[in-house]
DNA sequence: ATGAAAGCGCTAACAC
DNA sequence: GTGTTAGCGCTTTCAT
């Protein structure tokens, strides 16, 4: 367990001072006009030994740690675990590694975890918040970290953001299931105030006010525990025998929703027509193929990083808010006739 | 943006010294013998102001960070977002933070990761390592990094590790087939020498040997490309046409063997009977559903963690090493007759 | 019971 | 071009 080297022990040893070192280790020996031959010296003798400026220091020093945080709701949910993994690559070739944390859609566990972050000195924050933390995050941005949301907006909060569009998605699904025929038409929400799930909503209700058709909203409290939401659904399924199709709001509920109708022996597509939000391998594969409106996840995920990265280098620059607004496809398969 | 306080703000307020606030704020009041009516005082300002210990200088000095560094495959692989999941809700609930990376299995990209890492001064590791980093982690142990390994093992790696009987759960897998009736198994699997692949392997070999039937084994190369997975497959079913019952020896070569399965019209299980290794959503919805060998998520996430955080918290005690080696189940689904 | 001060390792303003 | 040095905010030894 040998001592860690120190900056010191480096100038010690090439009997050159911390200075010069500092100034060669961050780019400035250019600047500082430090002799080539110098800073050839130095490199090498730094490679040979290993030598690692300790970033806790470093962070001390510059106030910068270049940790970004990360909030979505549940990072073992597909569409955040995939939007994780594709911030990670984007941070890591920029020198950021990735703080994460999962909401769980809970006000105050959120509110909590921000404050960890920021004591932490992450130096931006990814997040998908849930309701009612919108004073903590304006609070954040006041002091001067740069925040970006994404998946679900926060009307209050003046920051970037990157959403897909929500109301068309839905309006334009059930358009769709309309079209093919179907007349008795169920959604199956998140019981949430959360931007995206609002406007999701609204676009199944405007498509339906269209066309004079009844409206059947089914919204199921949030939920970590599968079987909660399988009752949910199945309690509609029952007590609406009219449905003939039924829309769900997010991959999970679509998921569980699949689980609770087959329990119930239903057939997809004769009994039930199915659509869900958010694309999910179940979908592609379970028989029938199920009916999704895919998120283009990649570019969410690019756009989300590109525009903290942004931030994050030009932070004095006060920039117009950005929010952009993705489209989504719907992804037909056999869960429609 | 108001200035952060520091521990100096504070004693000034206060008229104290800045020690006496060290002290109070880290439990040491009782010891040094602090007056009840100071400590009330202090801790109430700090209530009132809002003072956060600067977490930086704070590790800066103690050496400790309270990070964990998570290494996985792919963190986007739902056995790994859910073991990420669960190791996070333990990790915070003990006051520690997660910096999680995916290693794609890249033994070069790896090591920049541990060494990223160790840069980062984590306190402790939890990785699910490649074949080829057991130089890299037996230095970070023997620098006094705890290191606990998951998922697969490296024997000239003395640490702690948490795993399942892979060698049991092909062995038995195959024997259910063989029980069933089906004479000609493949299995496919990954291309590497980590441990719990050749165990796996392993497994599948000895239950055949034991009634003298043939091997047919496929070895895909790691890829992220689910297209170039399906590809291997399909080319090997259409190889193999006598194949009756197939393993699959992750759940993503399981996955996309399926949608080889389904691109070449194979029906399951009358033309070809599946077990996959490791369970997911799409082997339980999926019609029909797939049979899966399933792993104690819940149980290897815990052991891990707890392995950890014991270290963490007696980094002296040189305990002895532990190796646990968890059971599966084989989940029987509808895939096989 | 409380305070002064050293020092963790680094950066950068300032001096030469 | 290179060196000296003052902190960044905290913990902890030592002194009182």
């Amino acid at each position: 367990m040998k001592k860690k080297l120190s900056i010191n022990d480096i100038a010690k040893s090439l009997n050159v001072s911390v200075t010069t070192i500092s100034f060669i280790l961050n780019g400035h020996a250019e600047e500082k006009r430090i002799s080539d031959e110098l800073v050839q010296r130095v490199q090498k003798y730094i490679a040979e030994v290993g030598y690692k400026p300790n970033s806790l220091a470093r962070s001390l020093r510059t106030g910068k740690s270049h940790t970004i945080g990360l909030m979505v709701e549940d990072i073992s949910n597909p569409f955040f675990a995939n939007i994780a993994r594709m911030i990670e690559d984007n941070a890591y070739k920029n020198g950021y590694k990735i703080l994460y944390c999962s909401t769980d859609n809970d006000t105050e566990k959120t509110k909590d975890l921000i404050q960890m972050f920021q004591e932490r000195h992450v130096d931006g924050y990814i997040i998908a918040p849930p309701e009612g933390v919108e004073t903590e995050i304006n609070t954040l941005i006041s002091s001067g970290s740069p925040v970006v949301l994404f998946d679900r907006n926060l009307p209050e909060v003046n920051t970037d953001y990157v959403g897909i569009d929500n109301y068309g998605s839905t309006y334009n699904a059930i358009n769709h299931l309309i079209s093919r025929g179907y007349r008795n038409i169920g959604f199956v929400t998140l019981s949430s105030l959360q931007s995206q799930m609002q406007e999701r909503m609204q676009g199944y209700e405007s498509a339906l006010a269209e066309h004079n058709m009844y409206q059947h909203i089914k919204e199921i409290p949030y939920s970590n525990e599968p079987d909660d939401i399988i009752k949910h659904v199945s309690a509609f399924l029952m007590r609406k025998k009219e449905l003939d199709a039924v829309l769900f709001g997010t991959n999970y509920l679509a998921v569980n929703g699949l689980r609770a109708i087959y329990n119930l022996g239903l057939k997809i597509p004769d009994d039930l027509a199915v659509i869900a939000f958010d694309d999910h391998d179940v979908f592609q594969l379970s028989n029938p193929s199920i009916t999704a409106i895919t998120q283009p996840i990649k570019e969410i995920s690019g756009e989300v990083i590109n525009l903290l990265l942004n931030k994050l280098k030009s932070p004095l620059k006060q920039k117009k808010v950005q929010t952009l607004i993705l489209d989504t496809t719907l992804q037909i398969r056999k869960s429609l006739r």
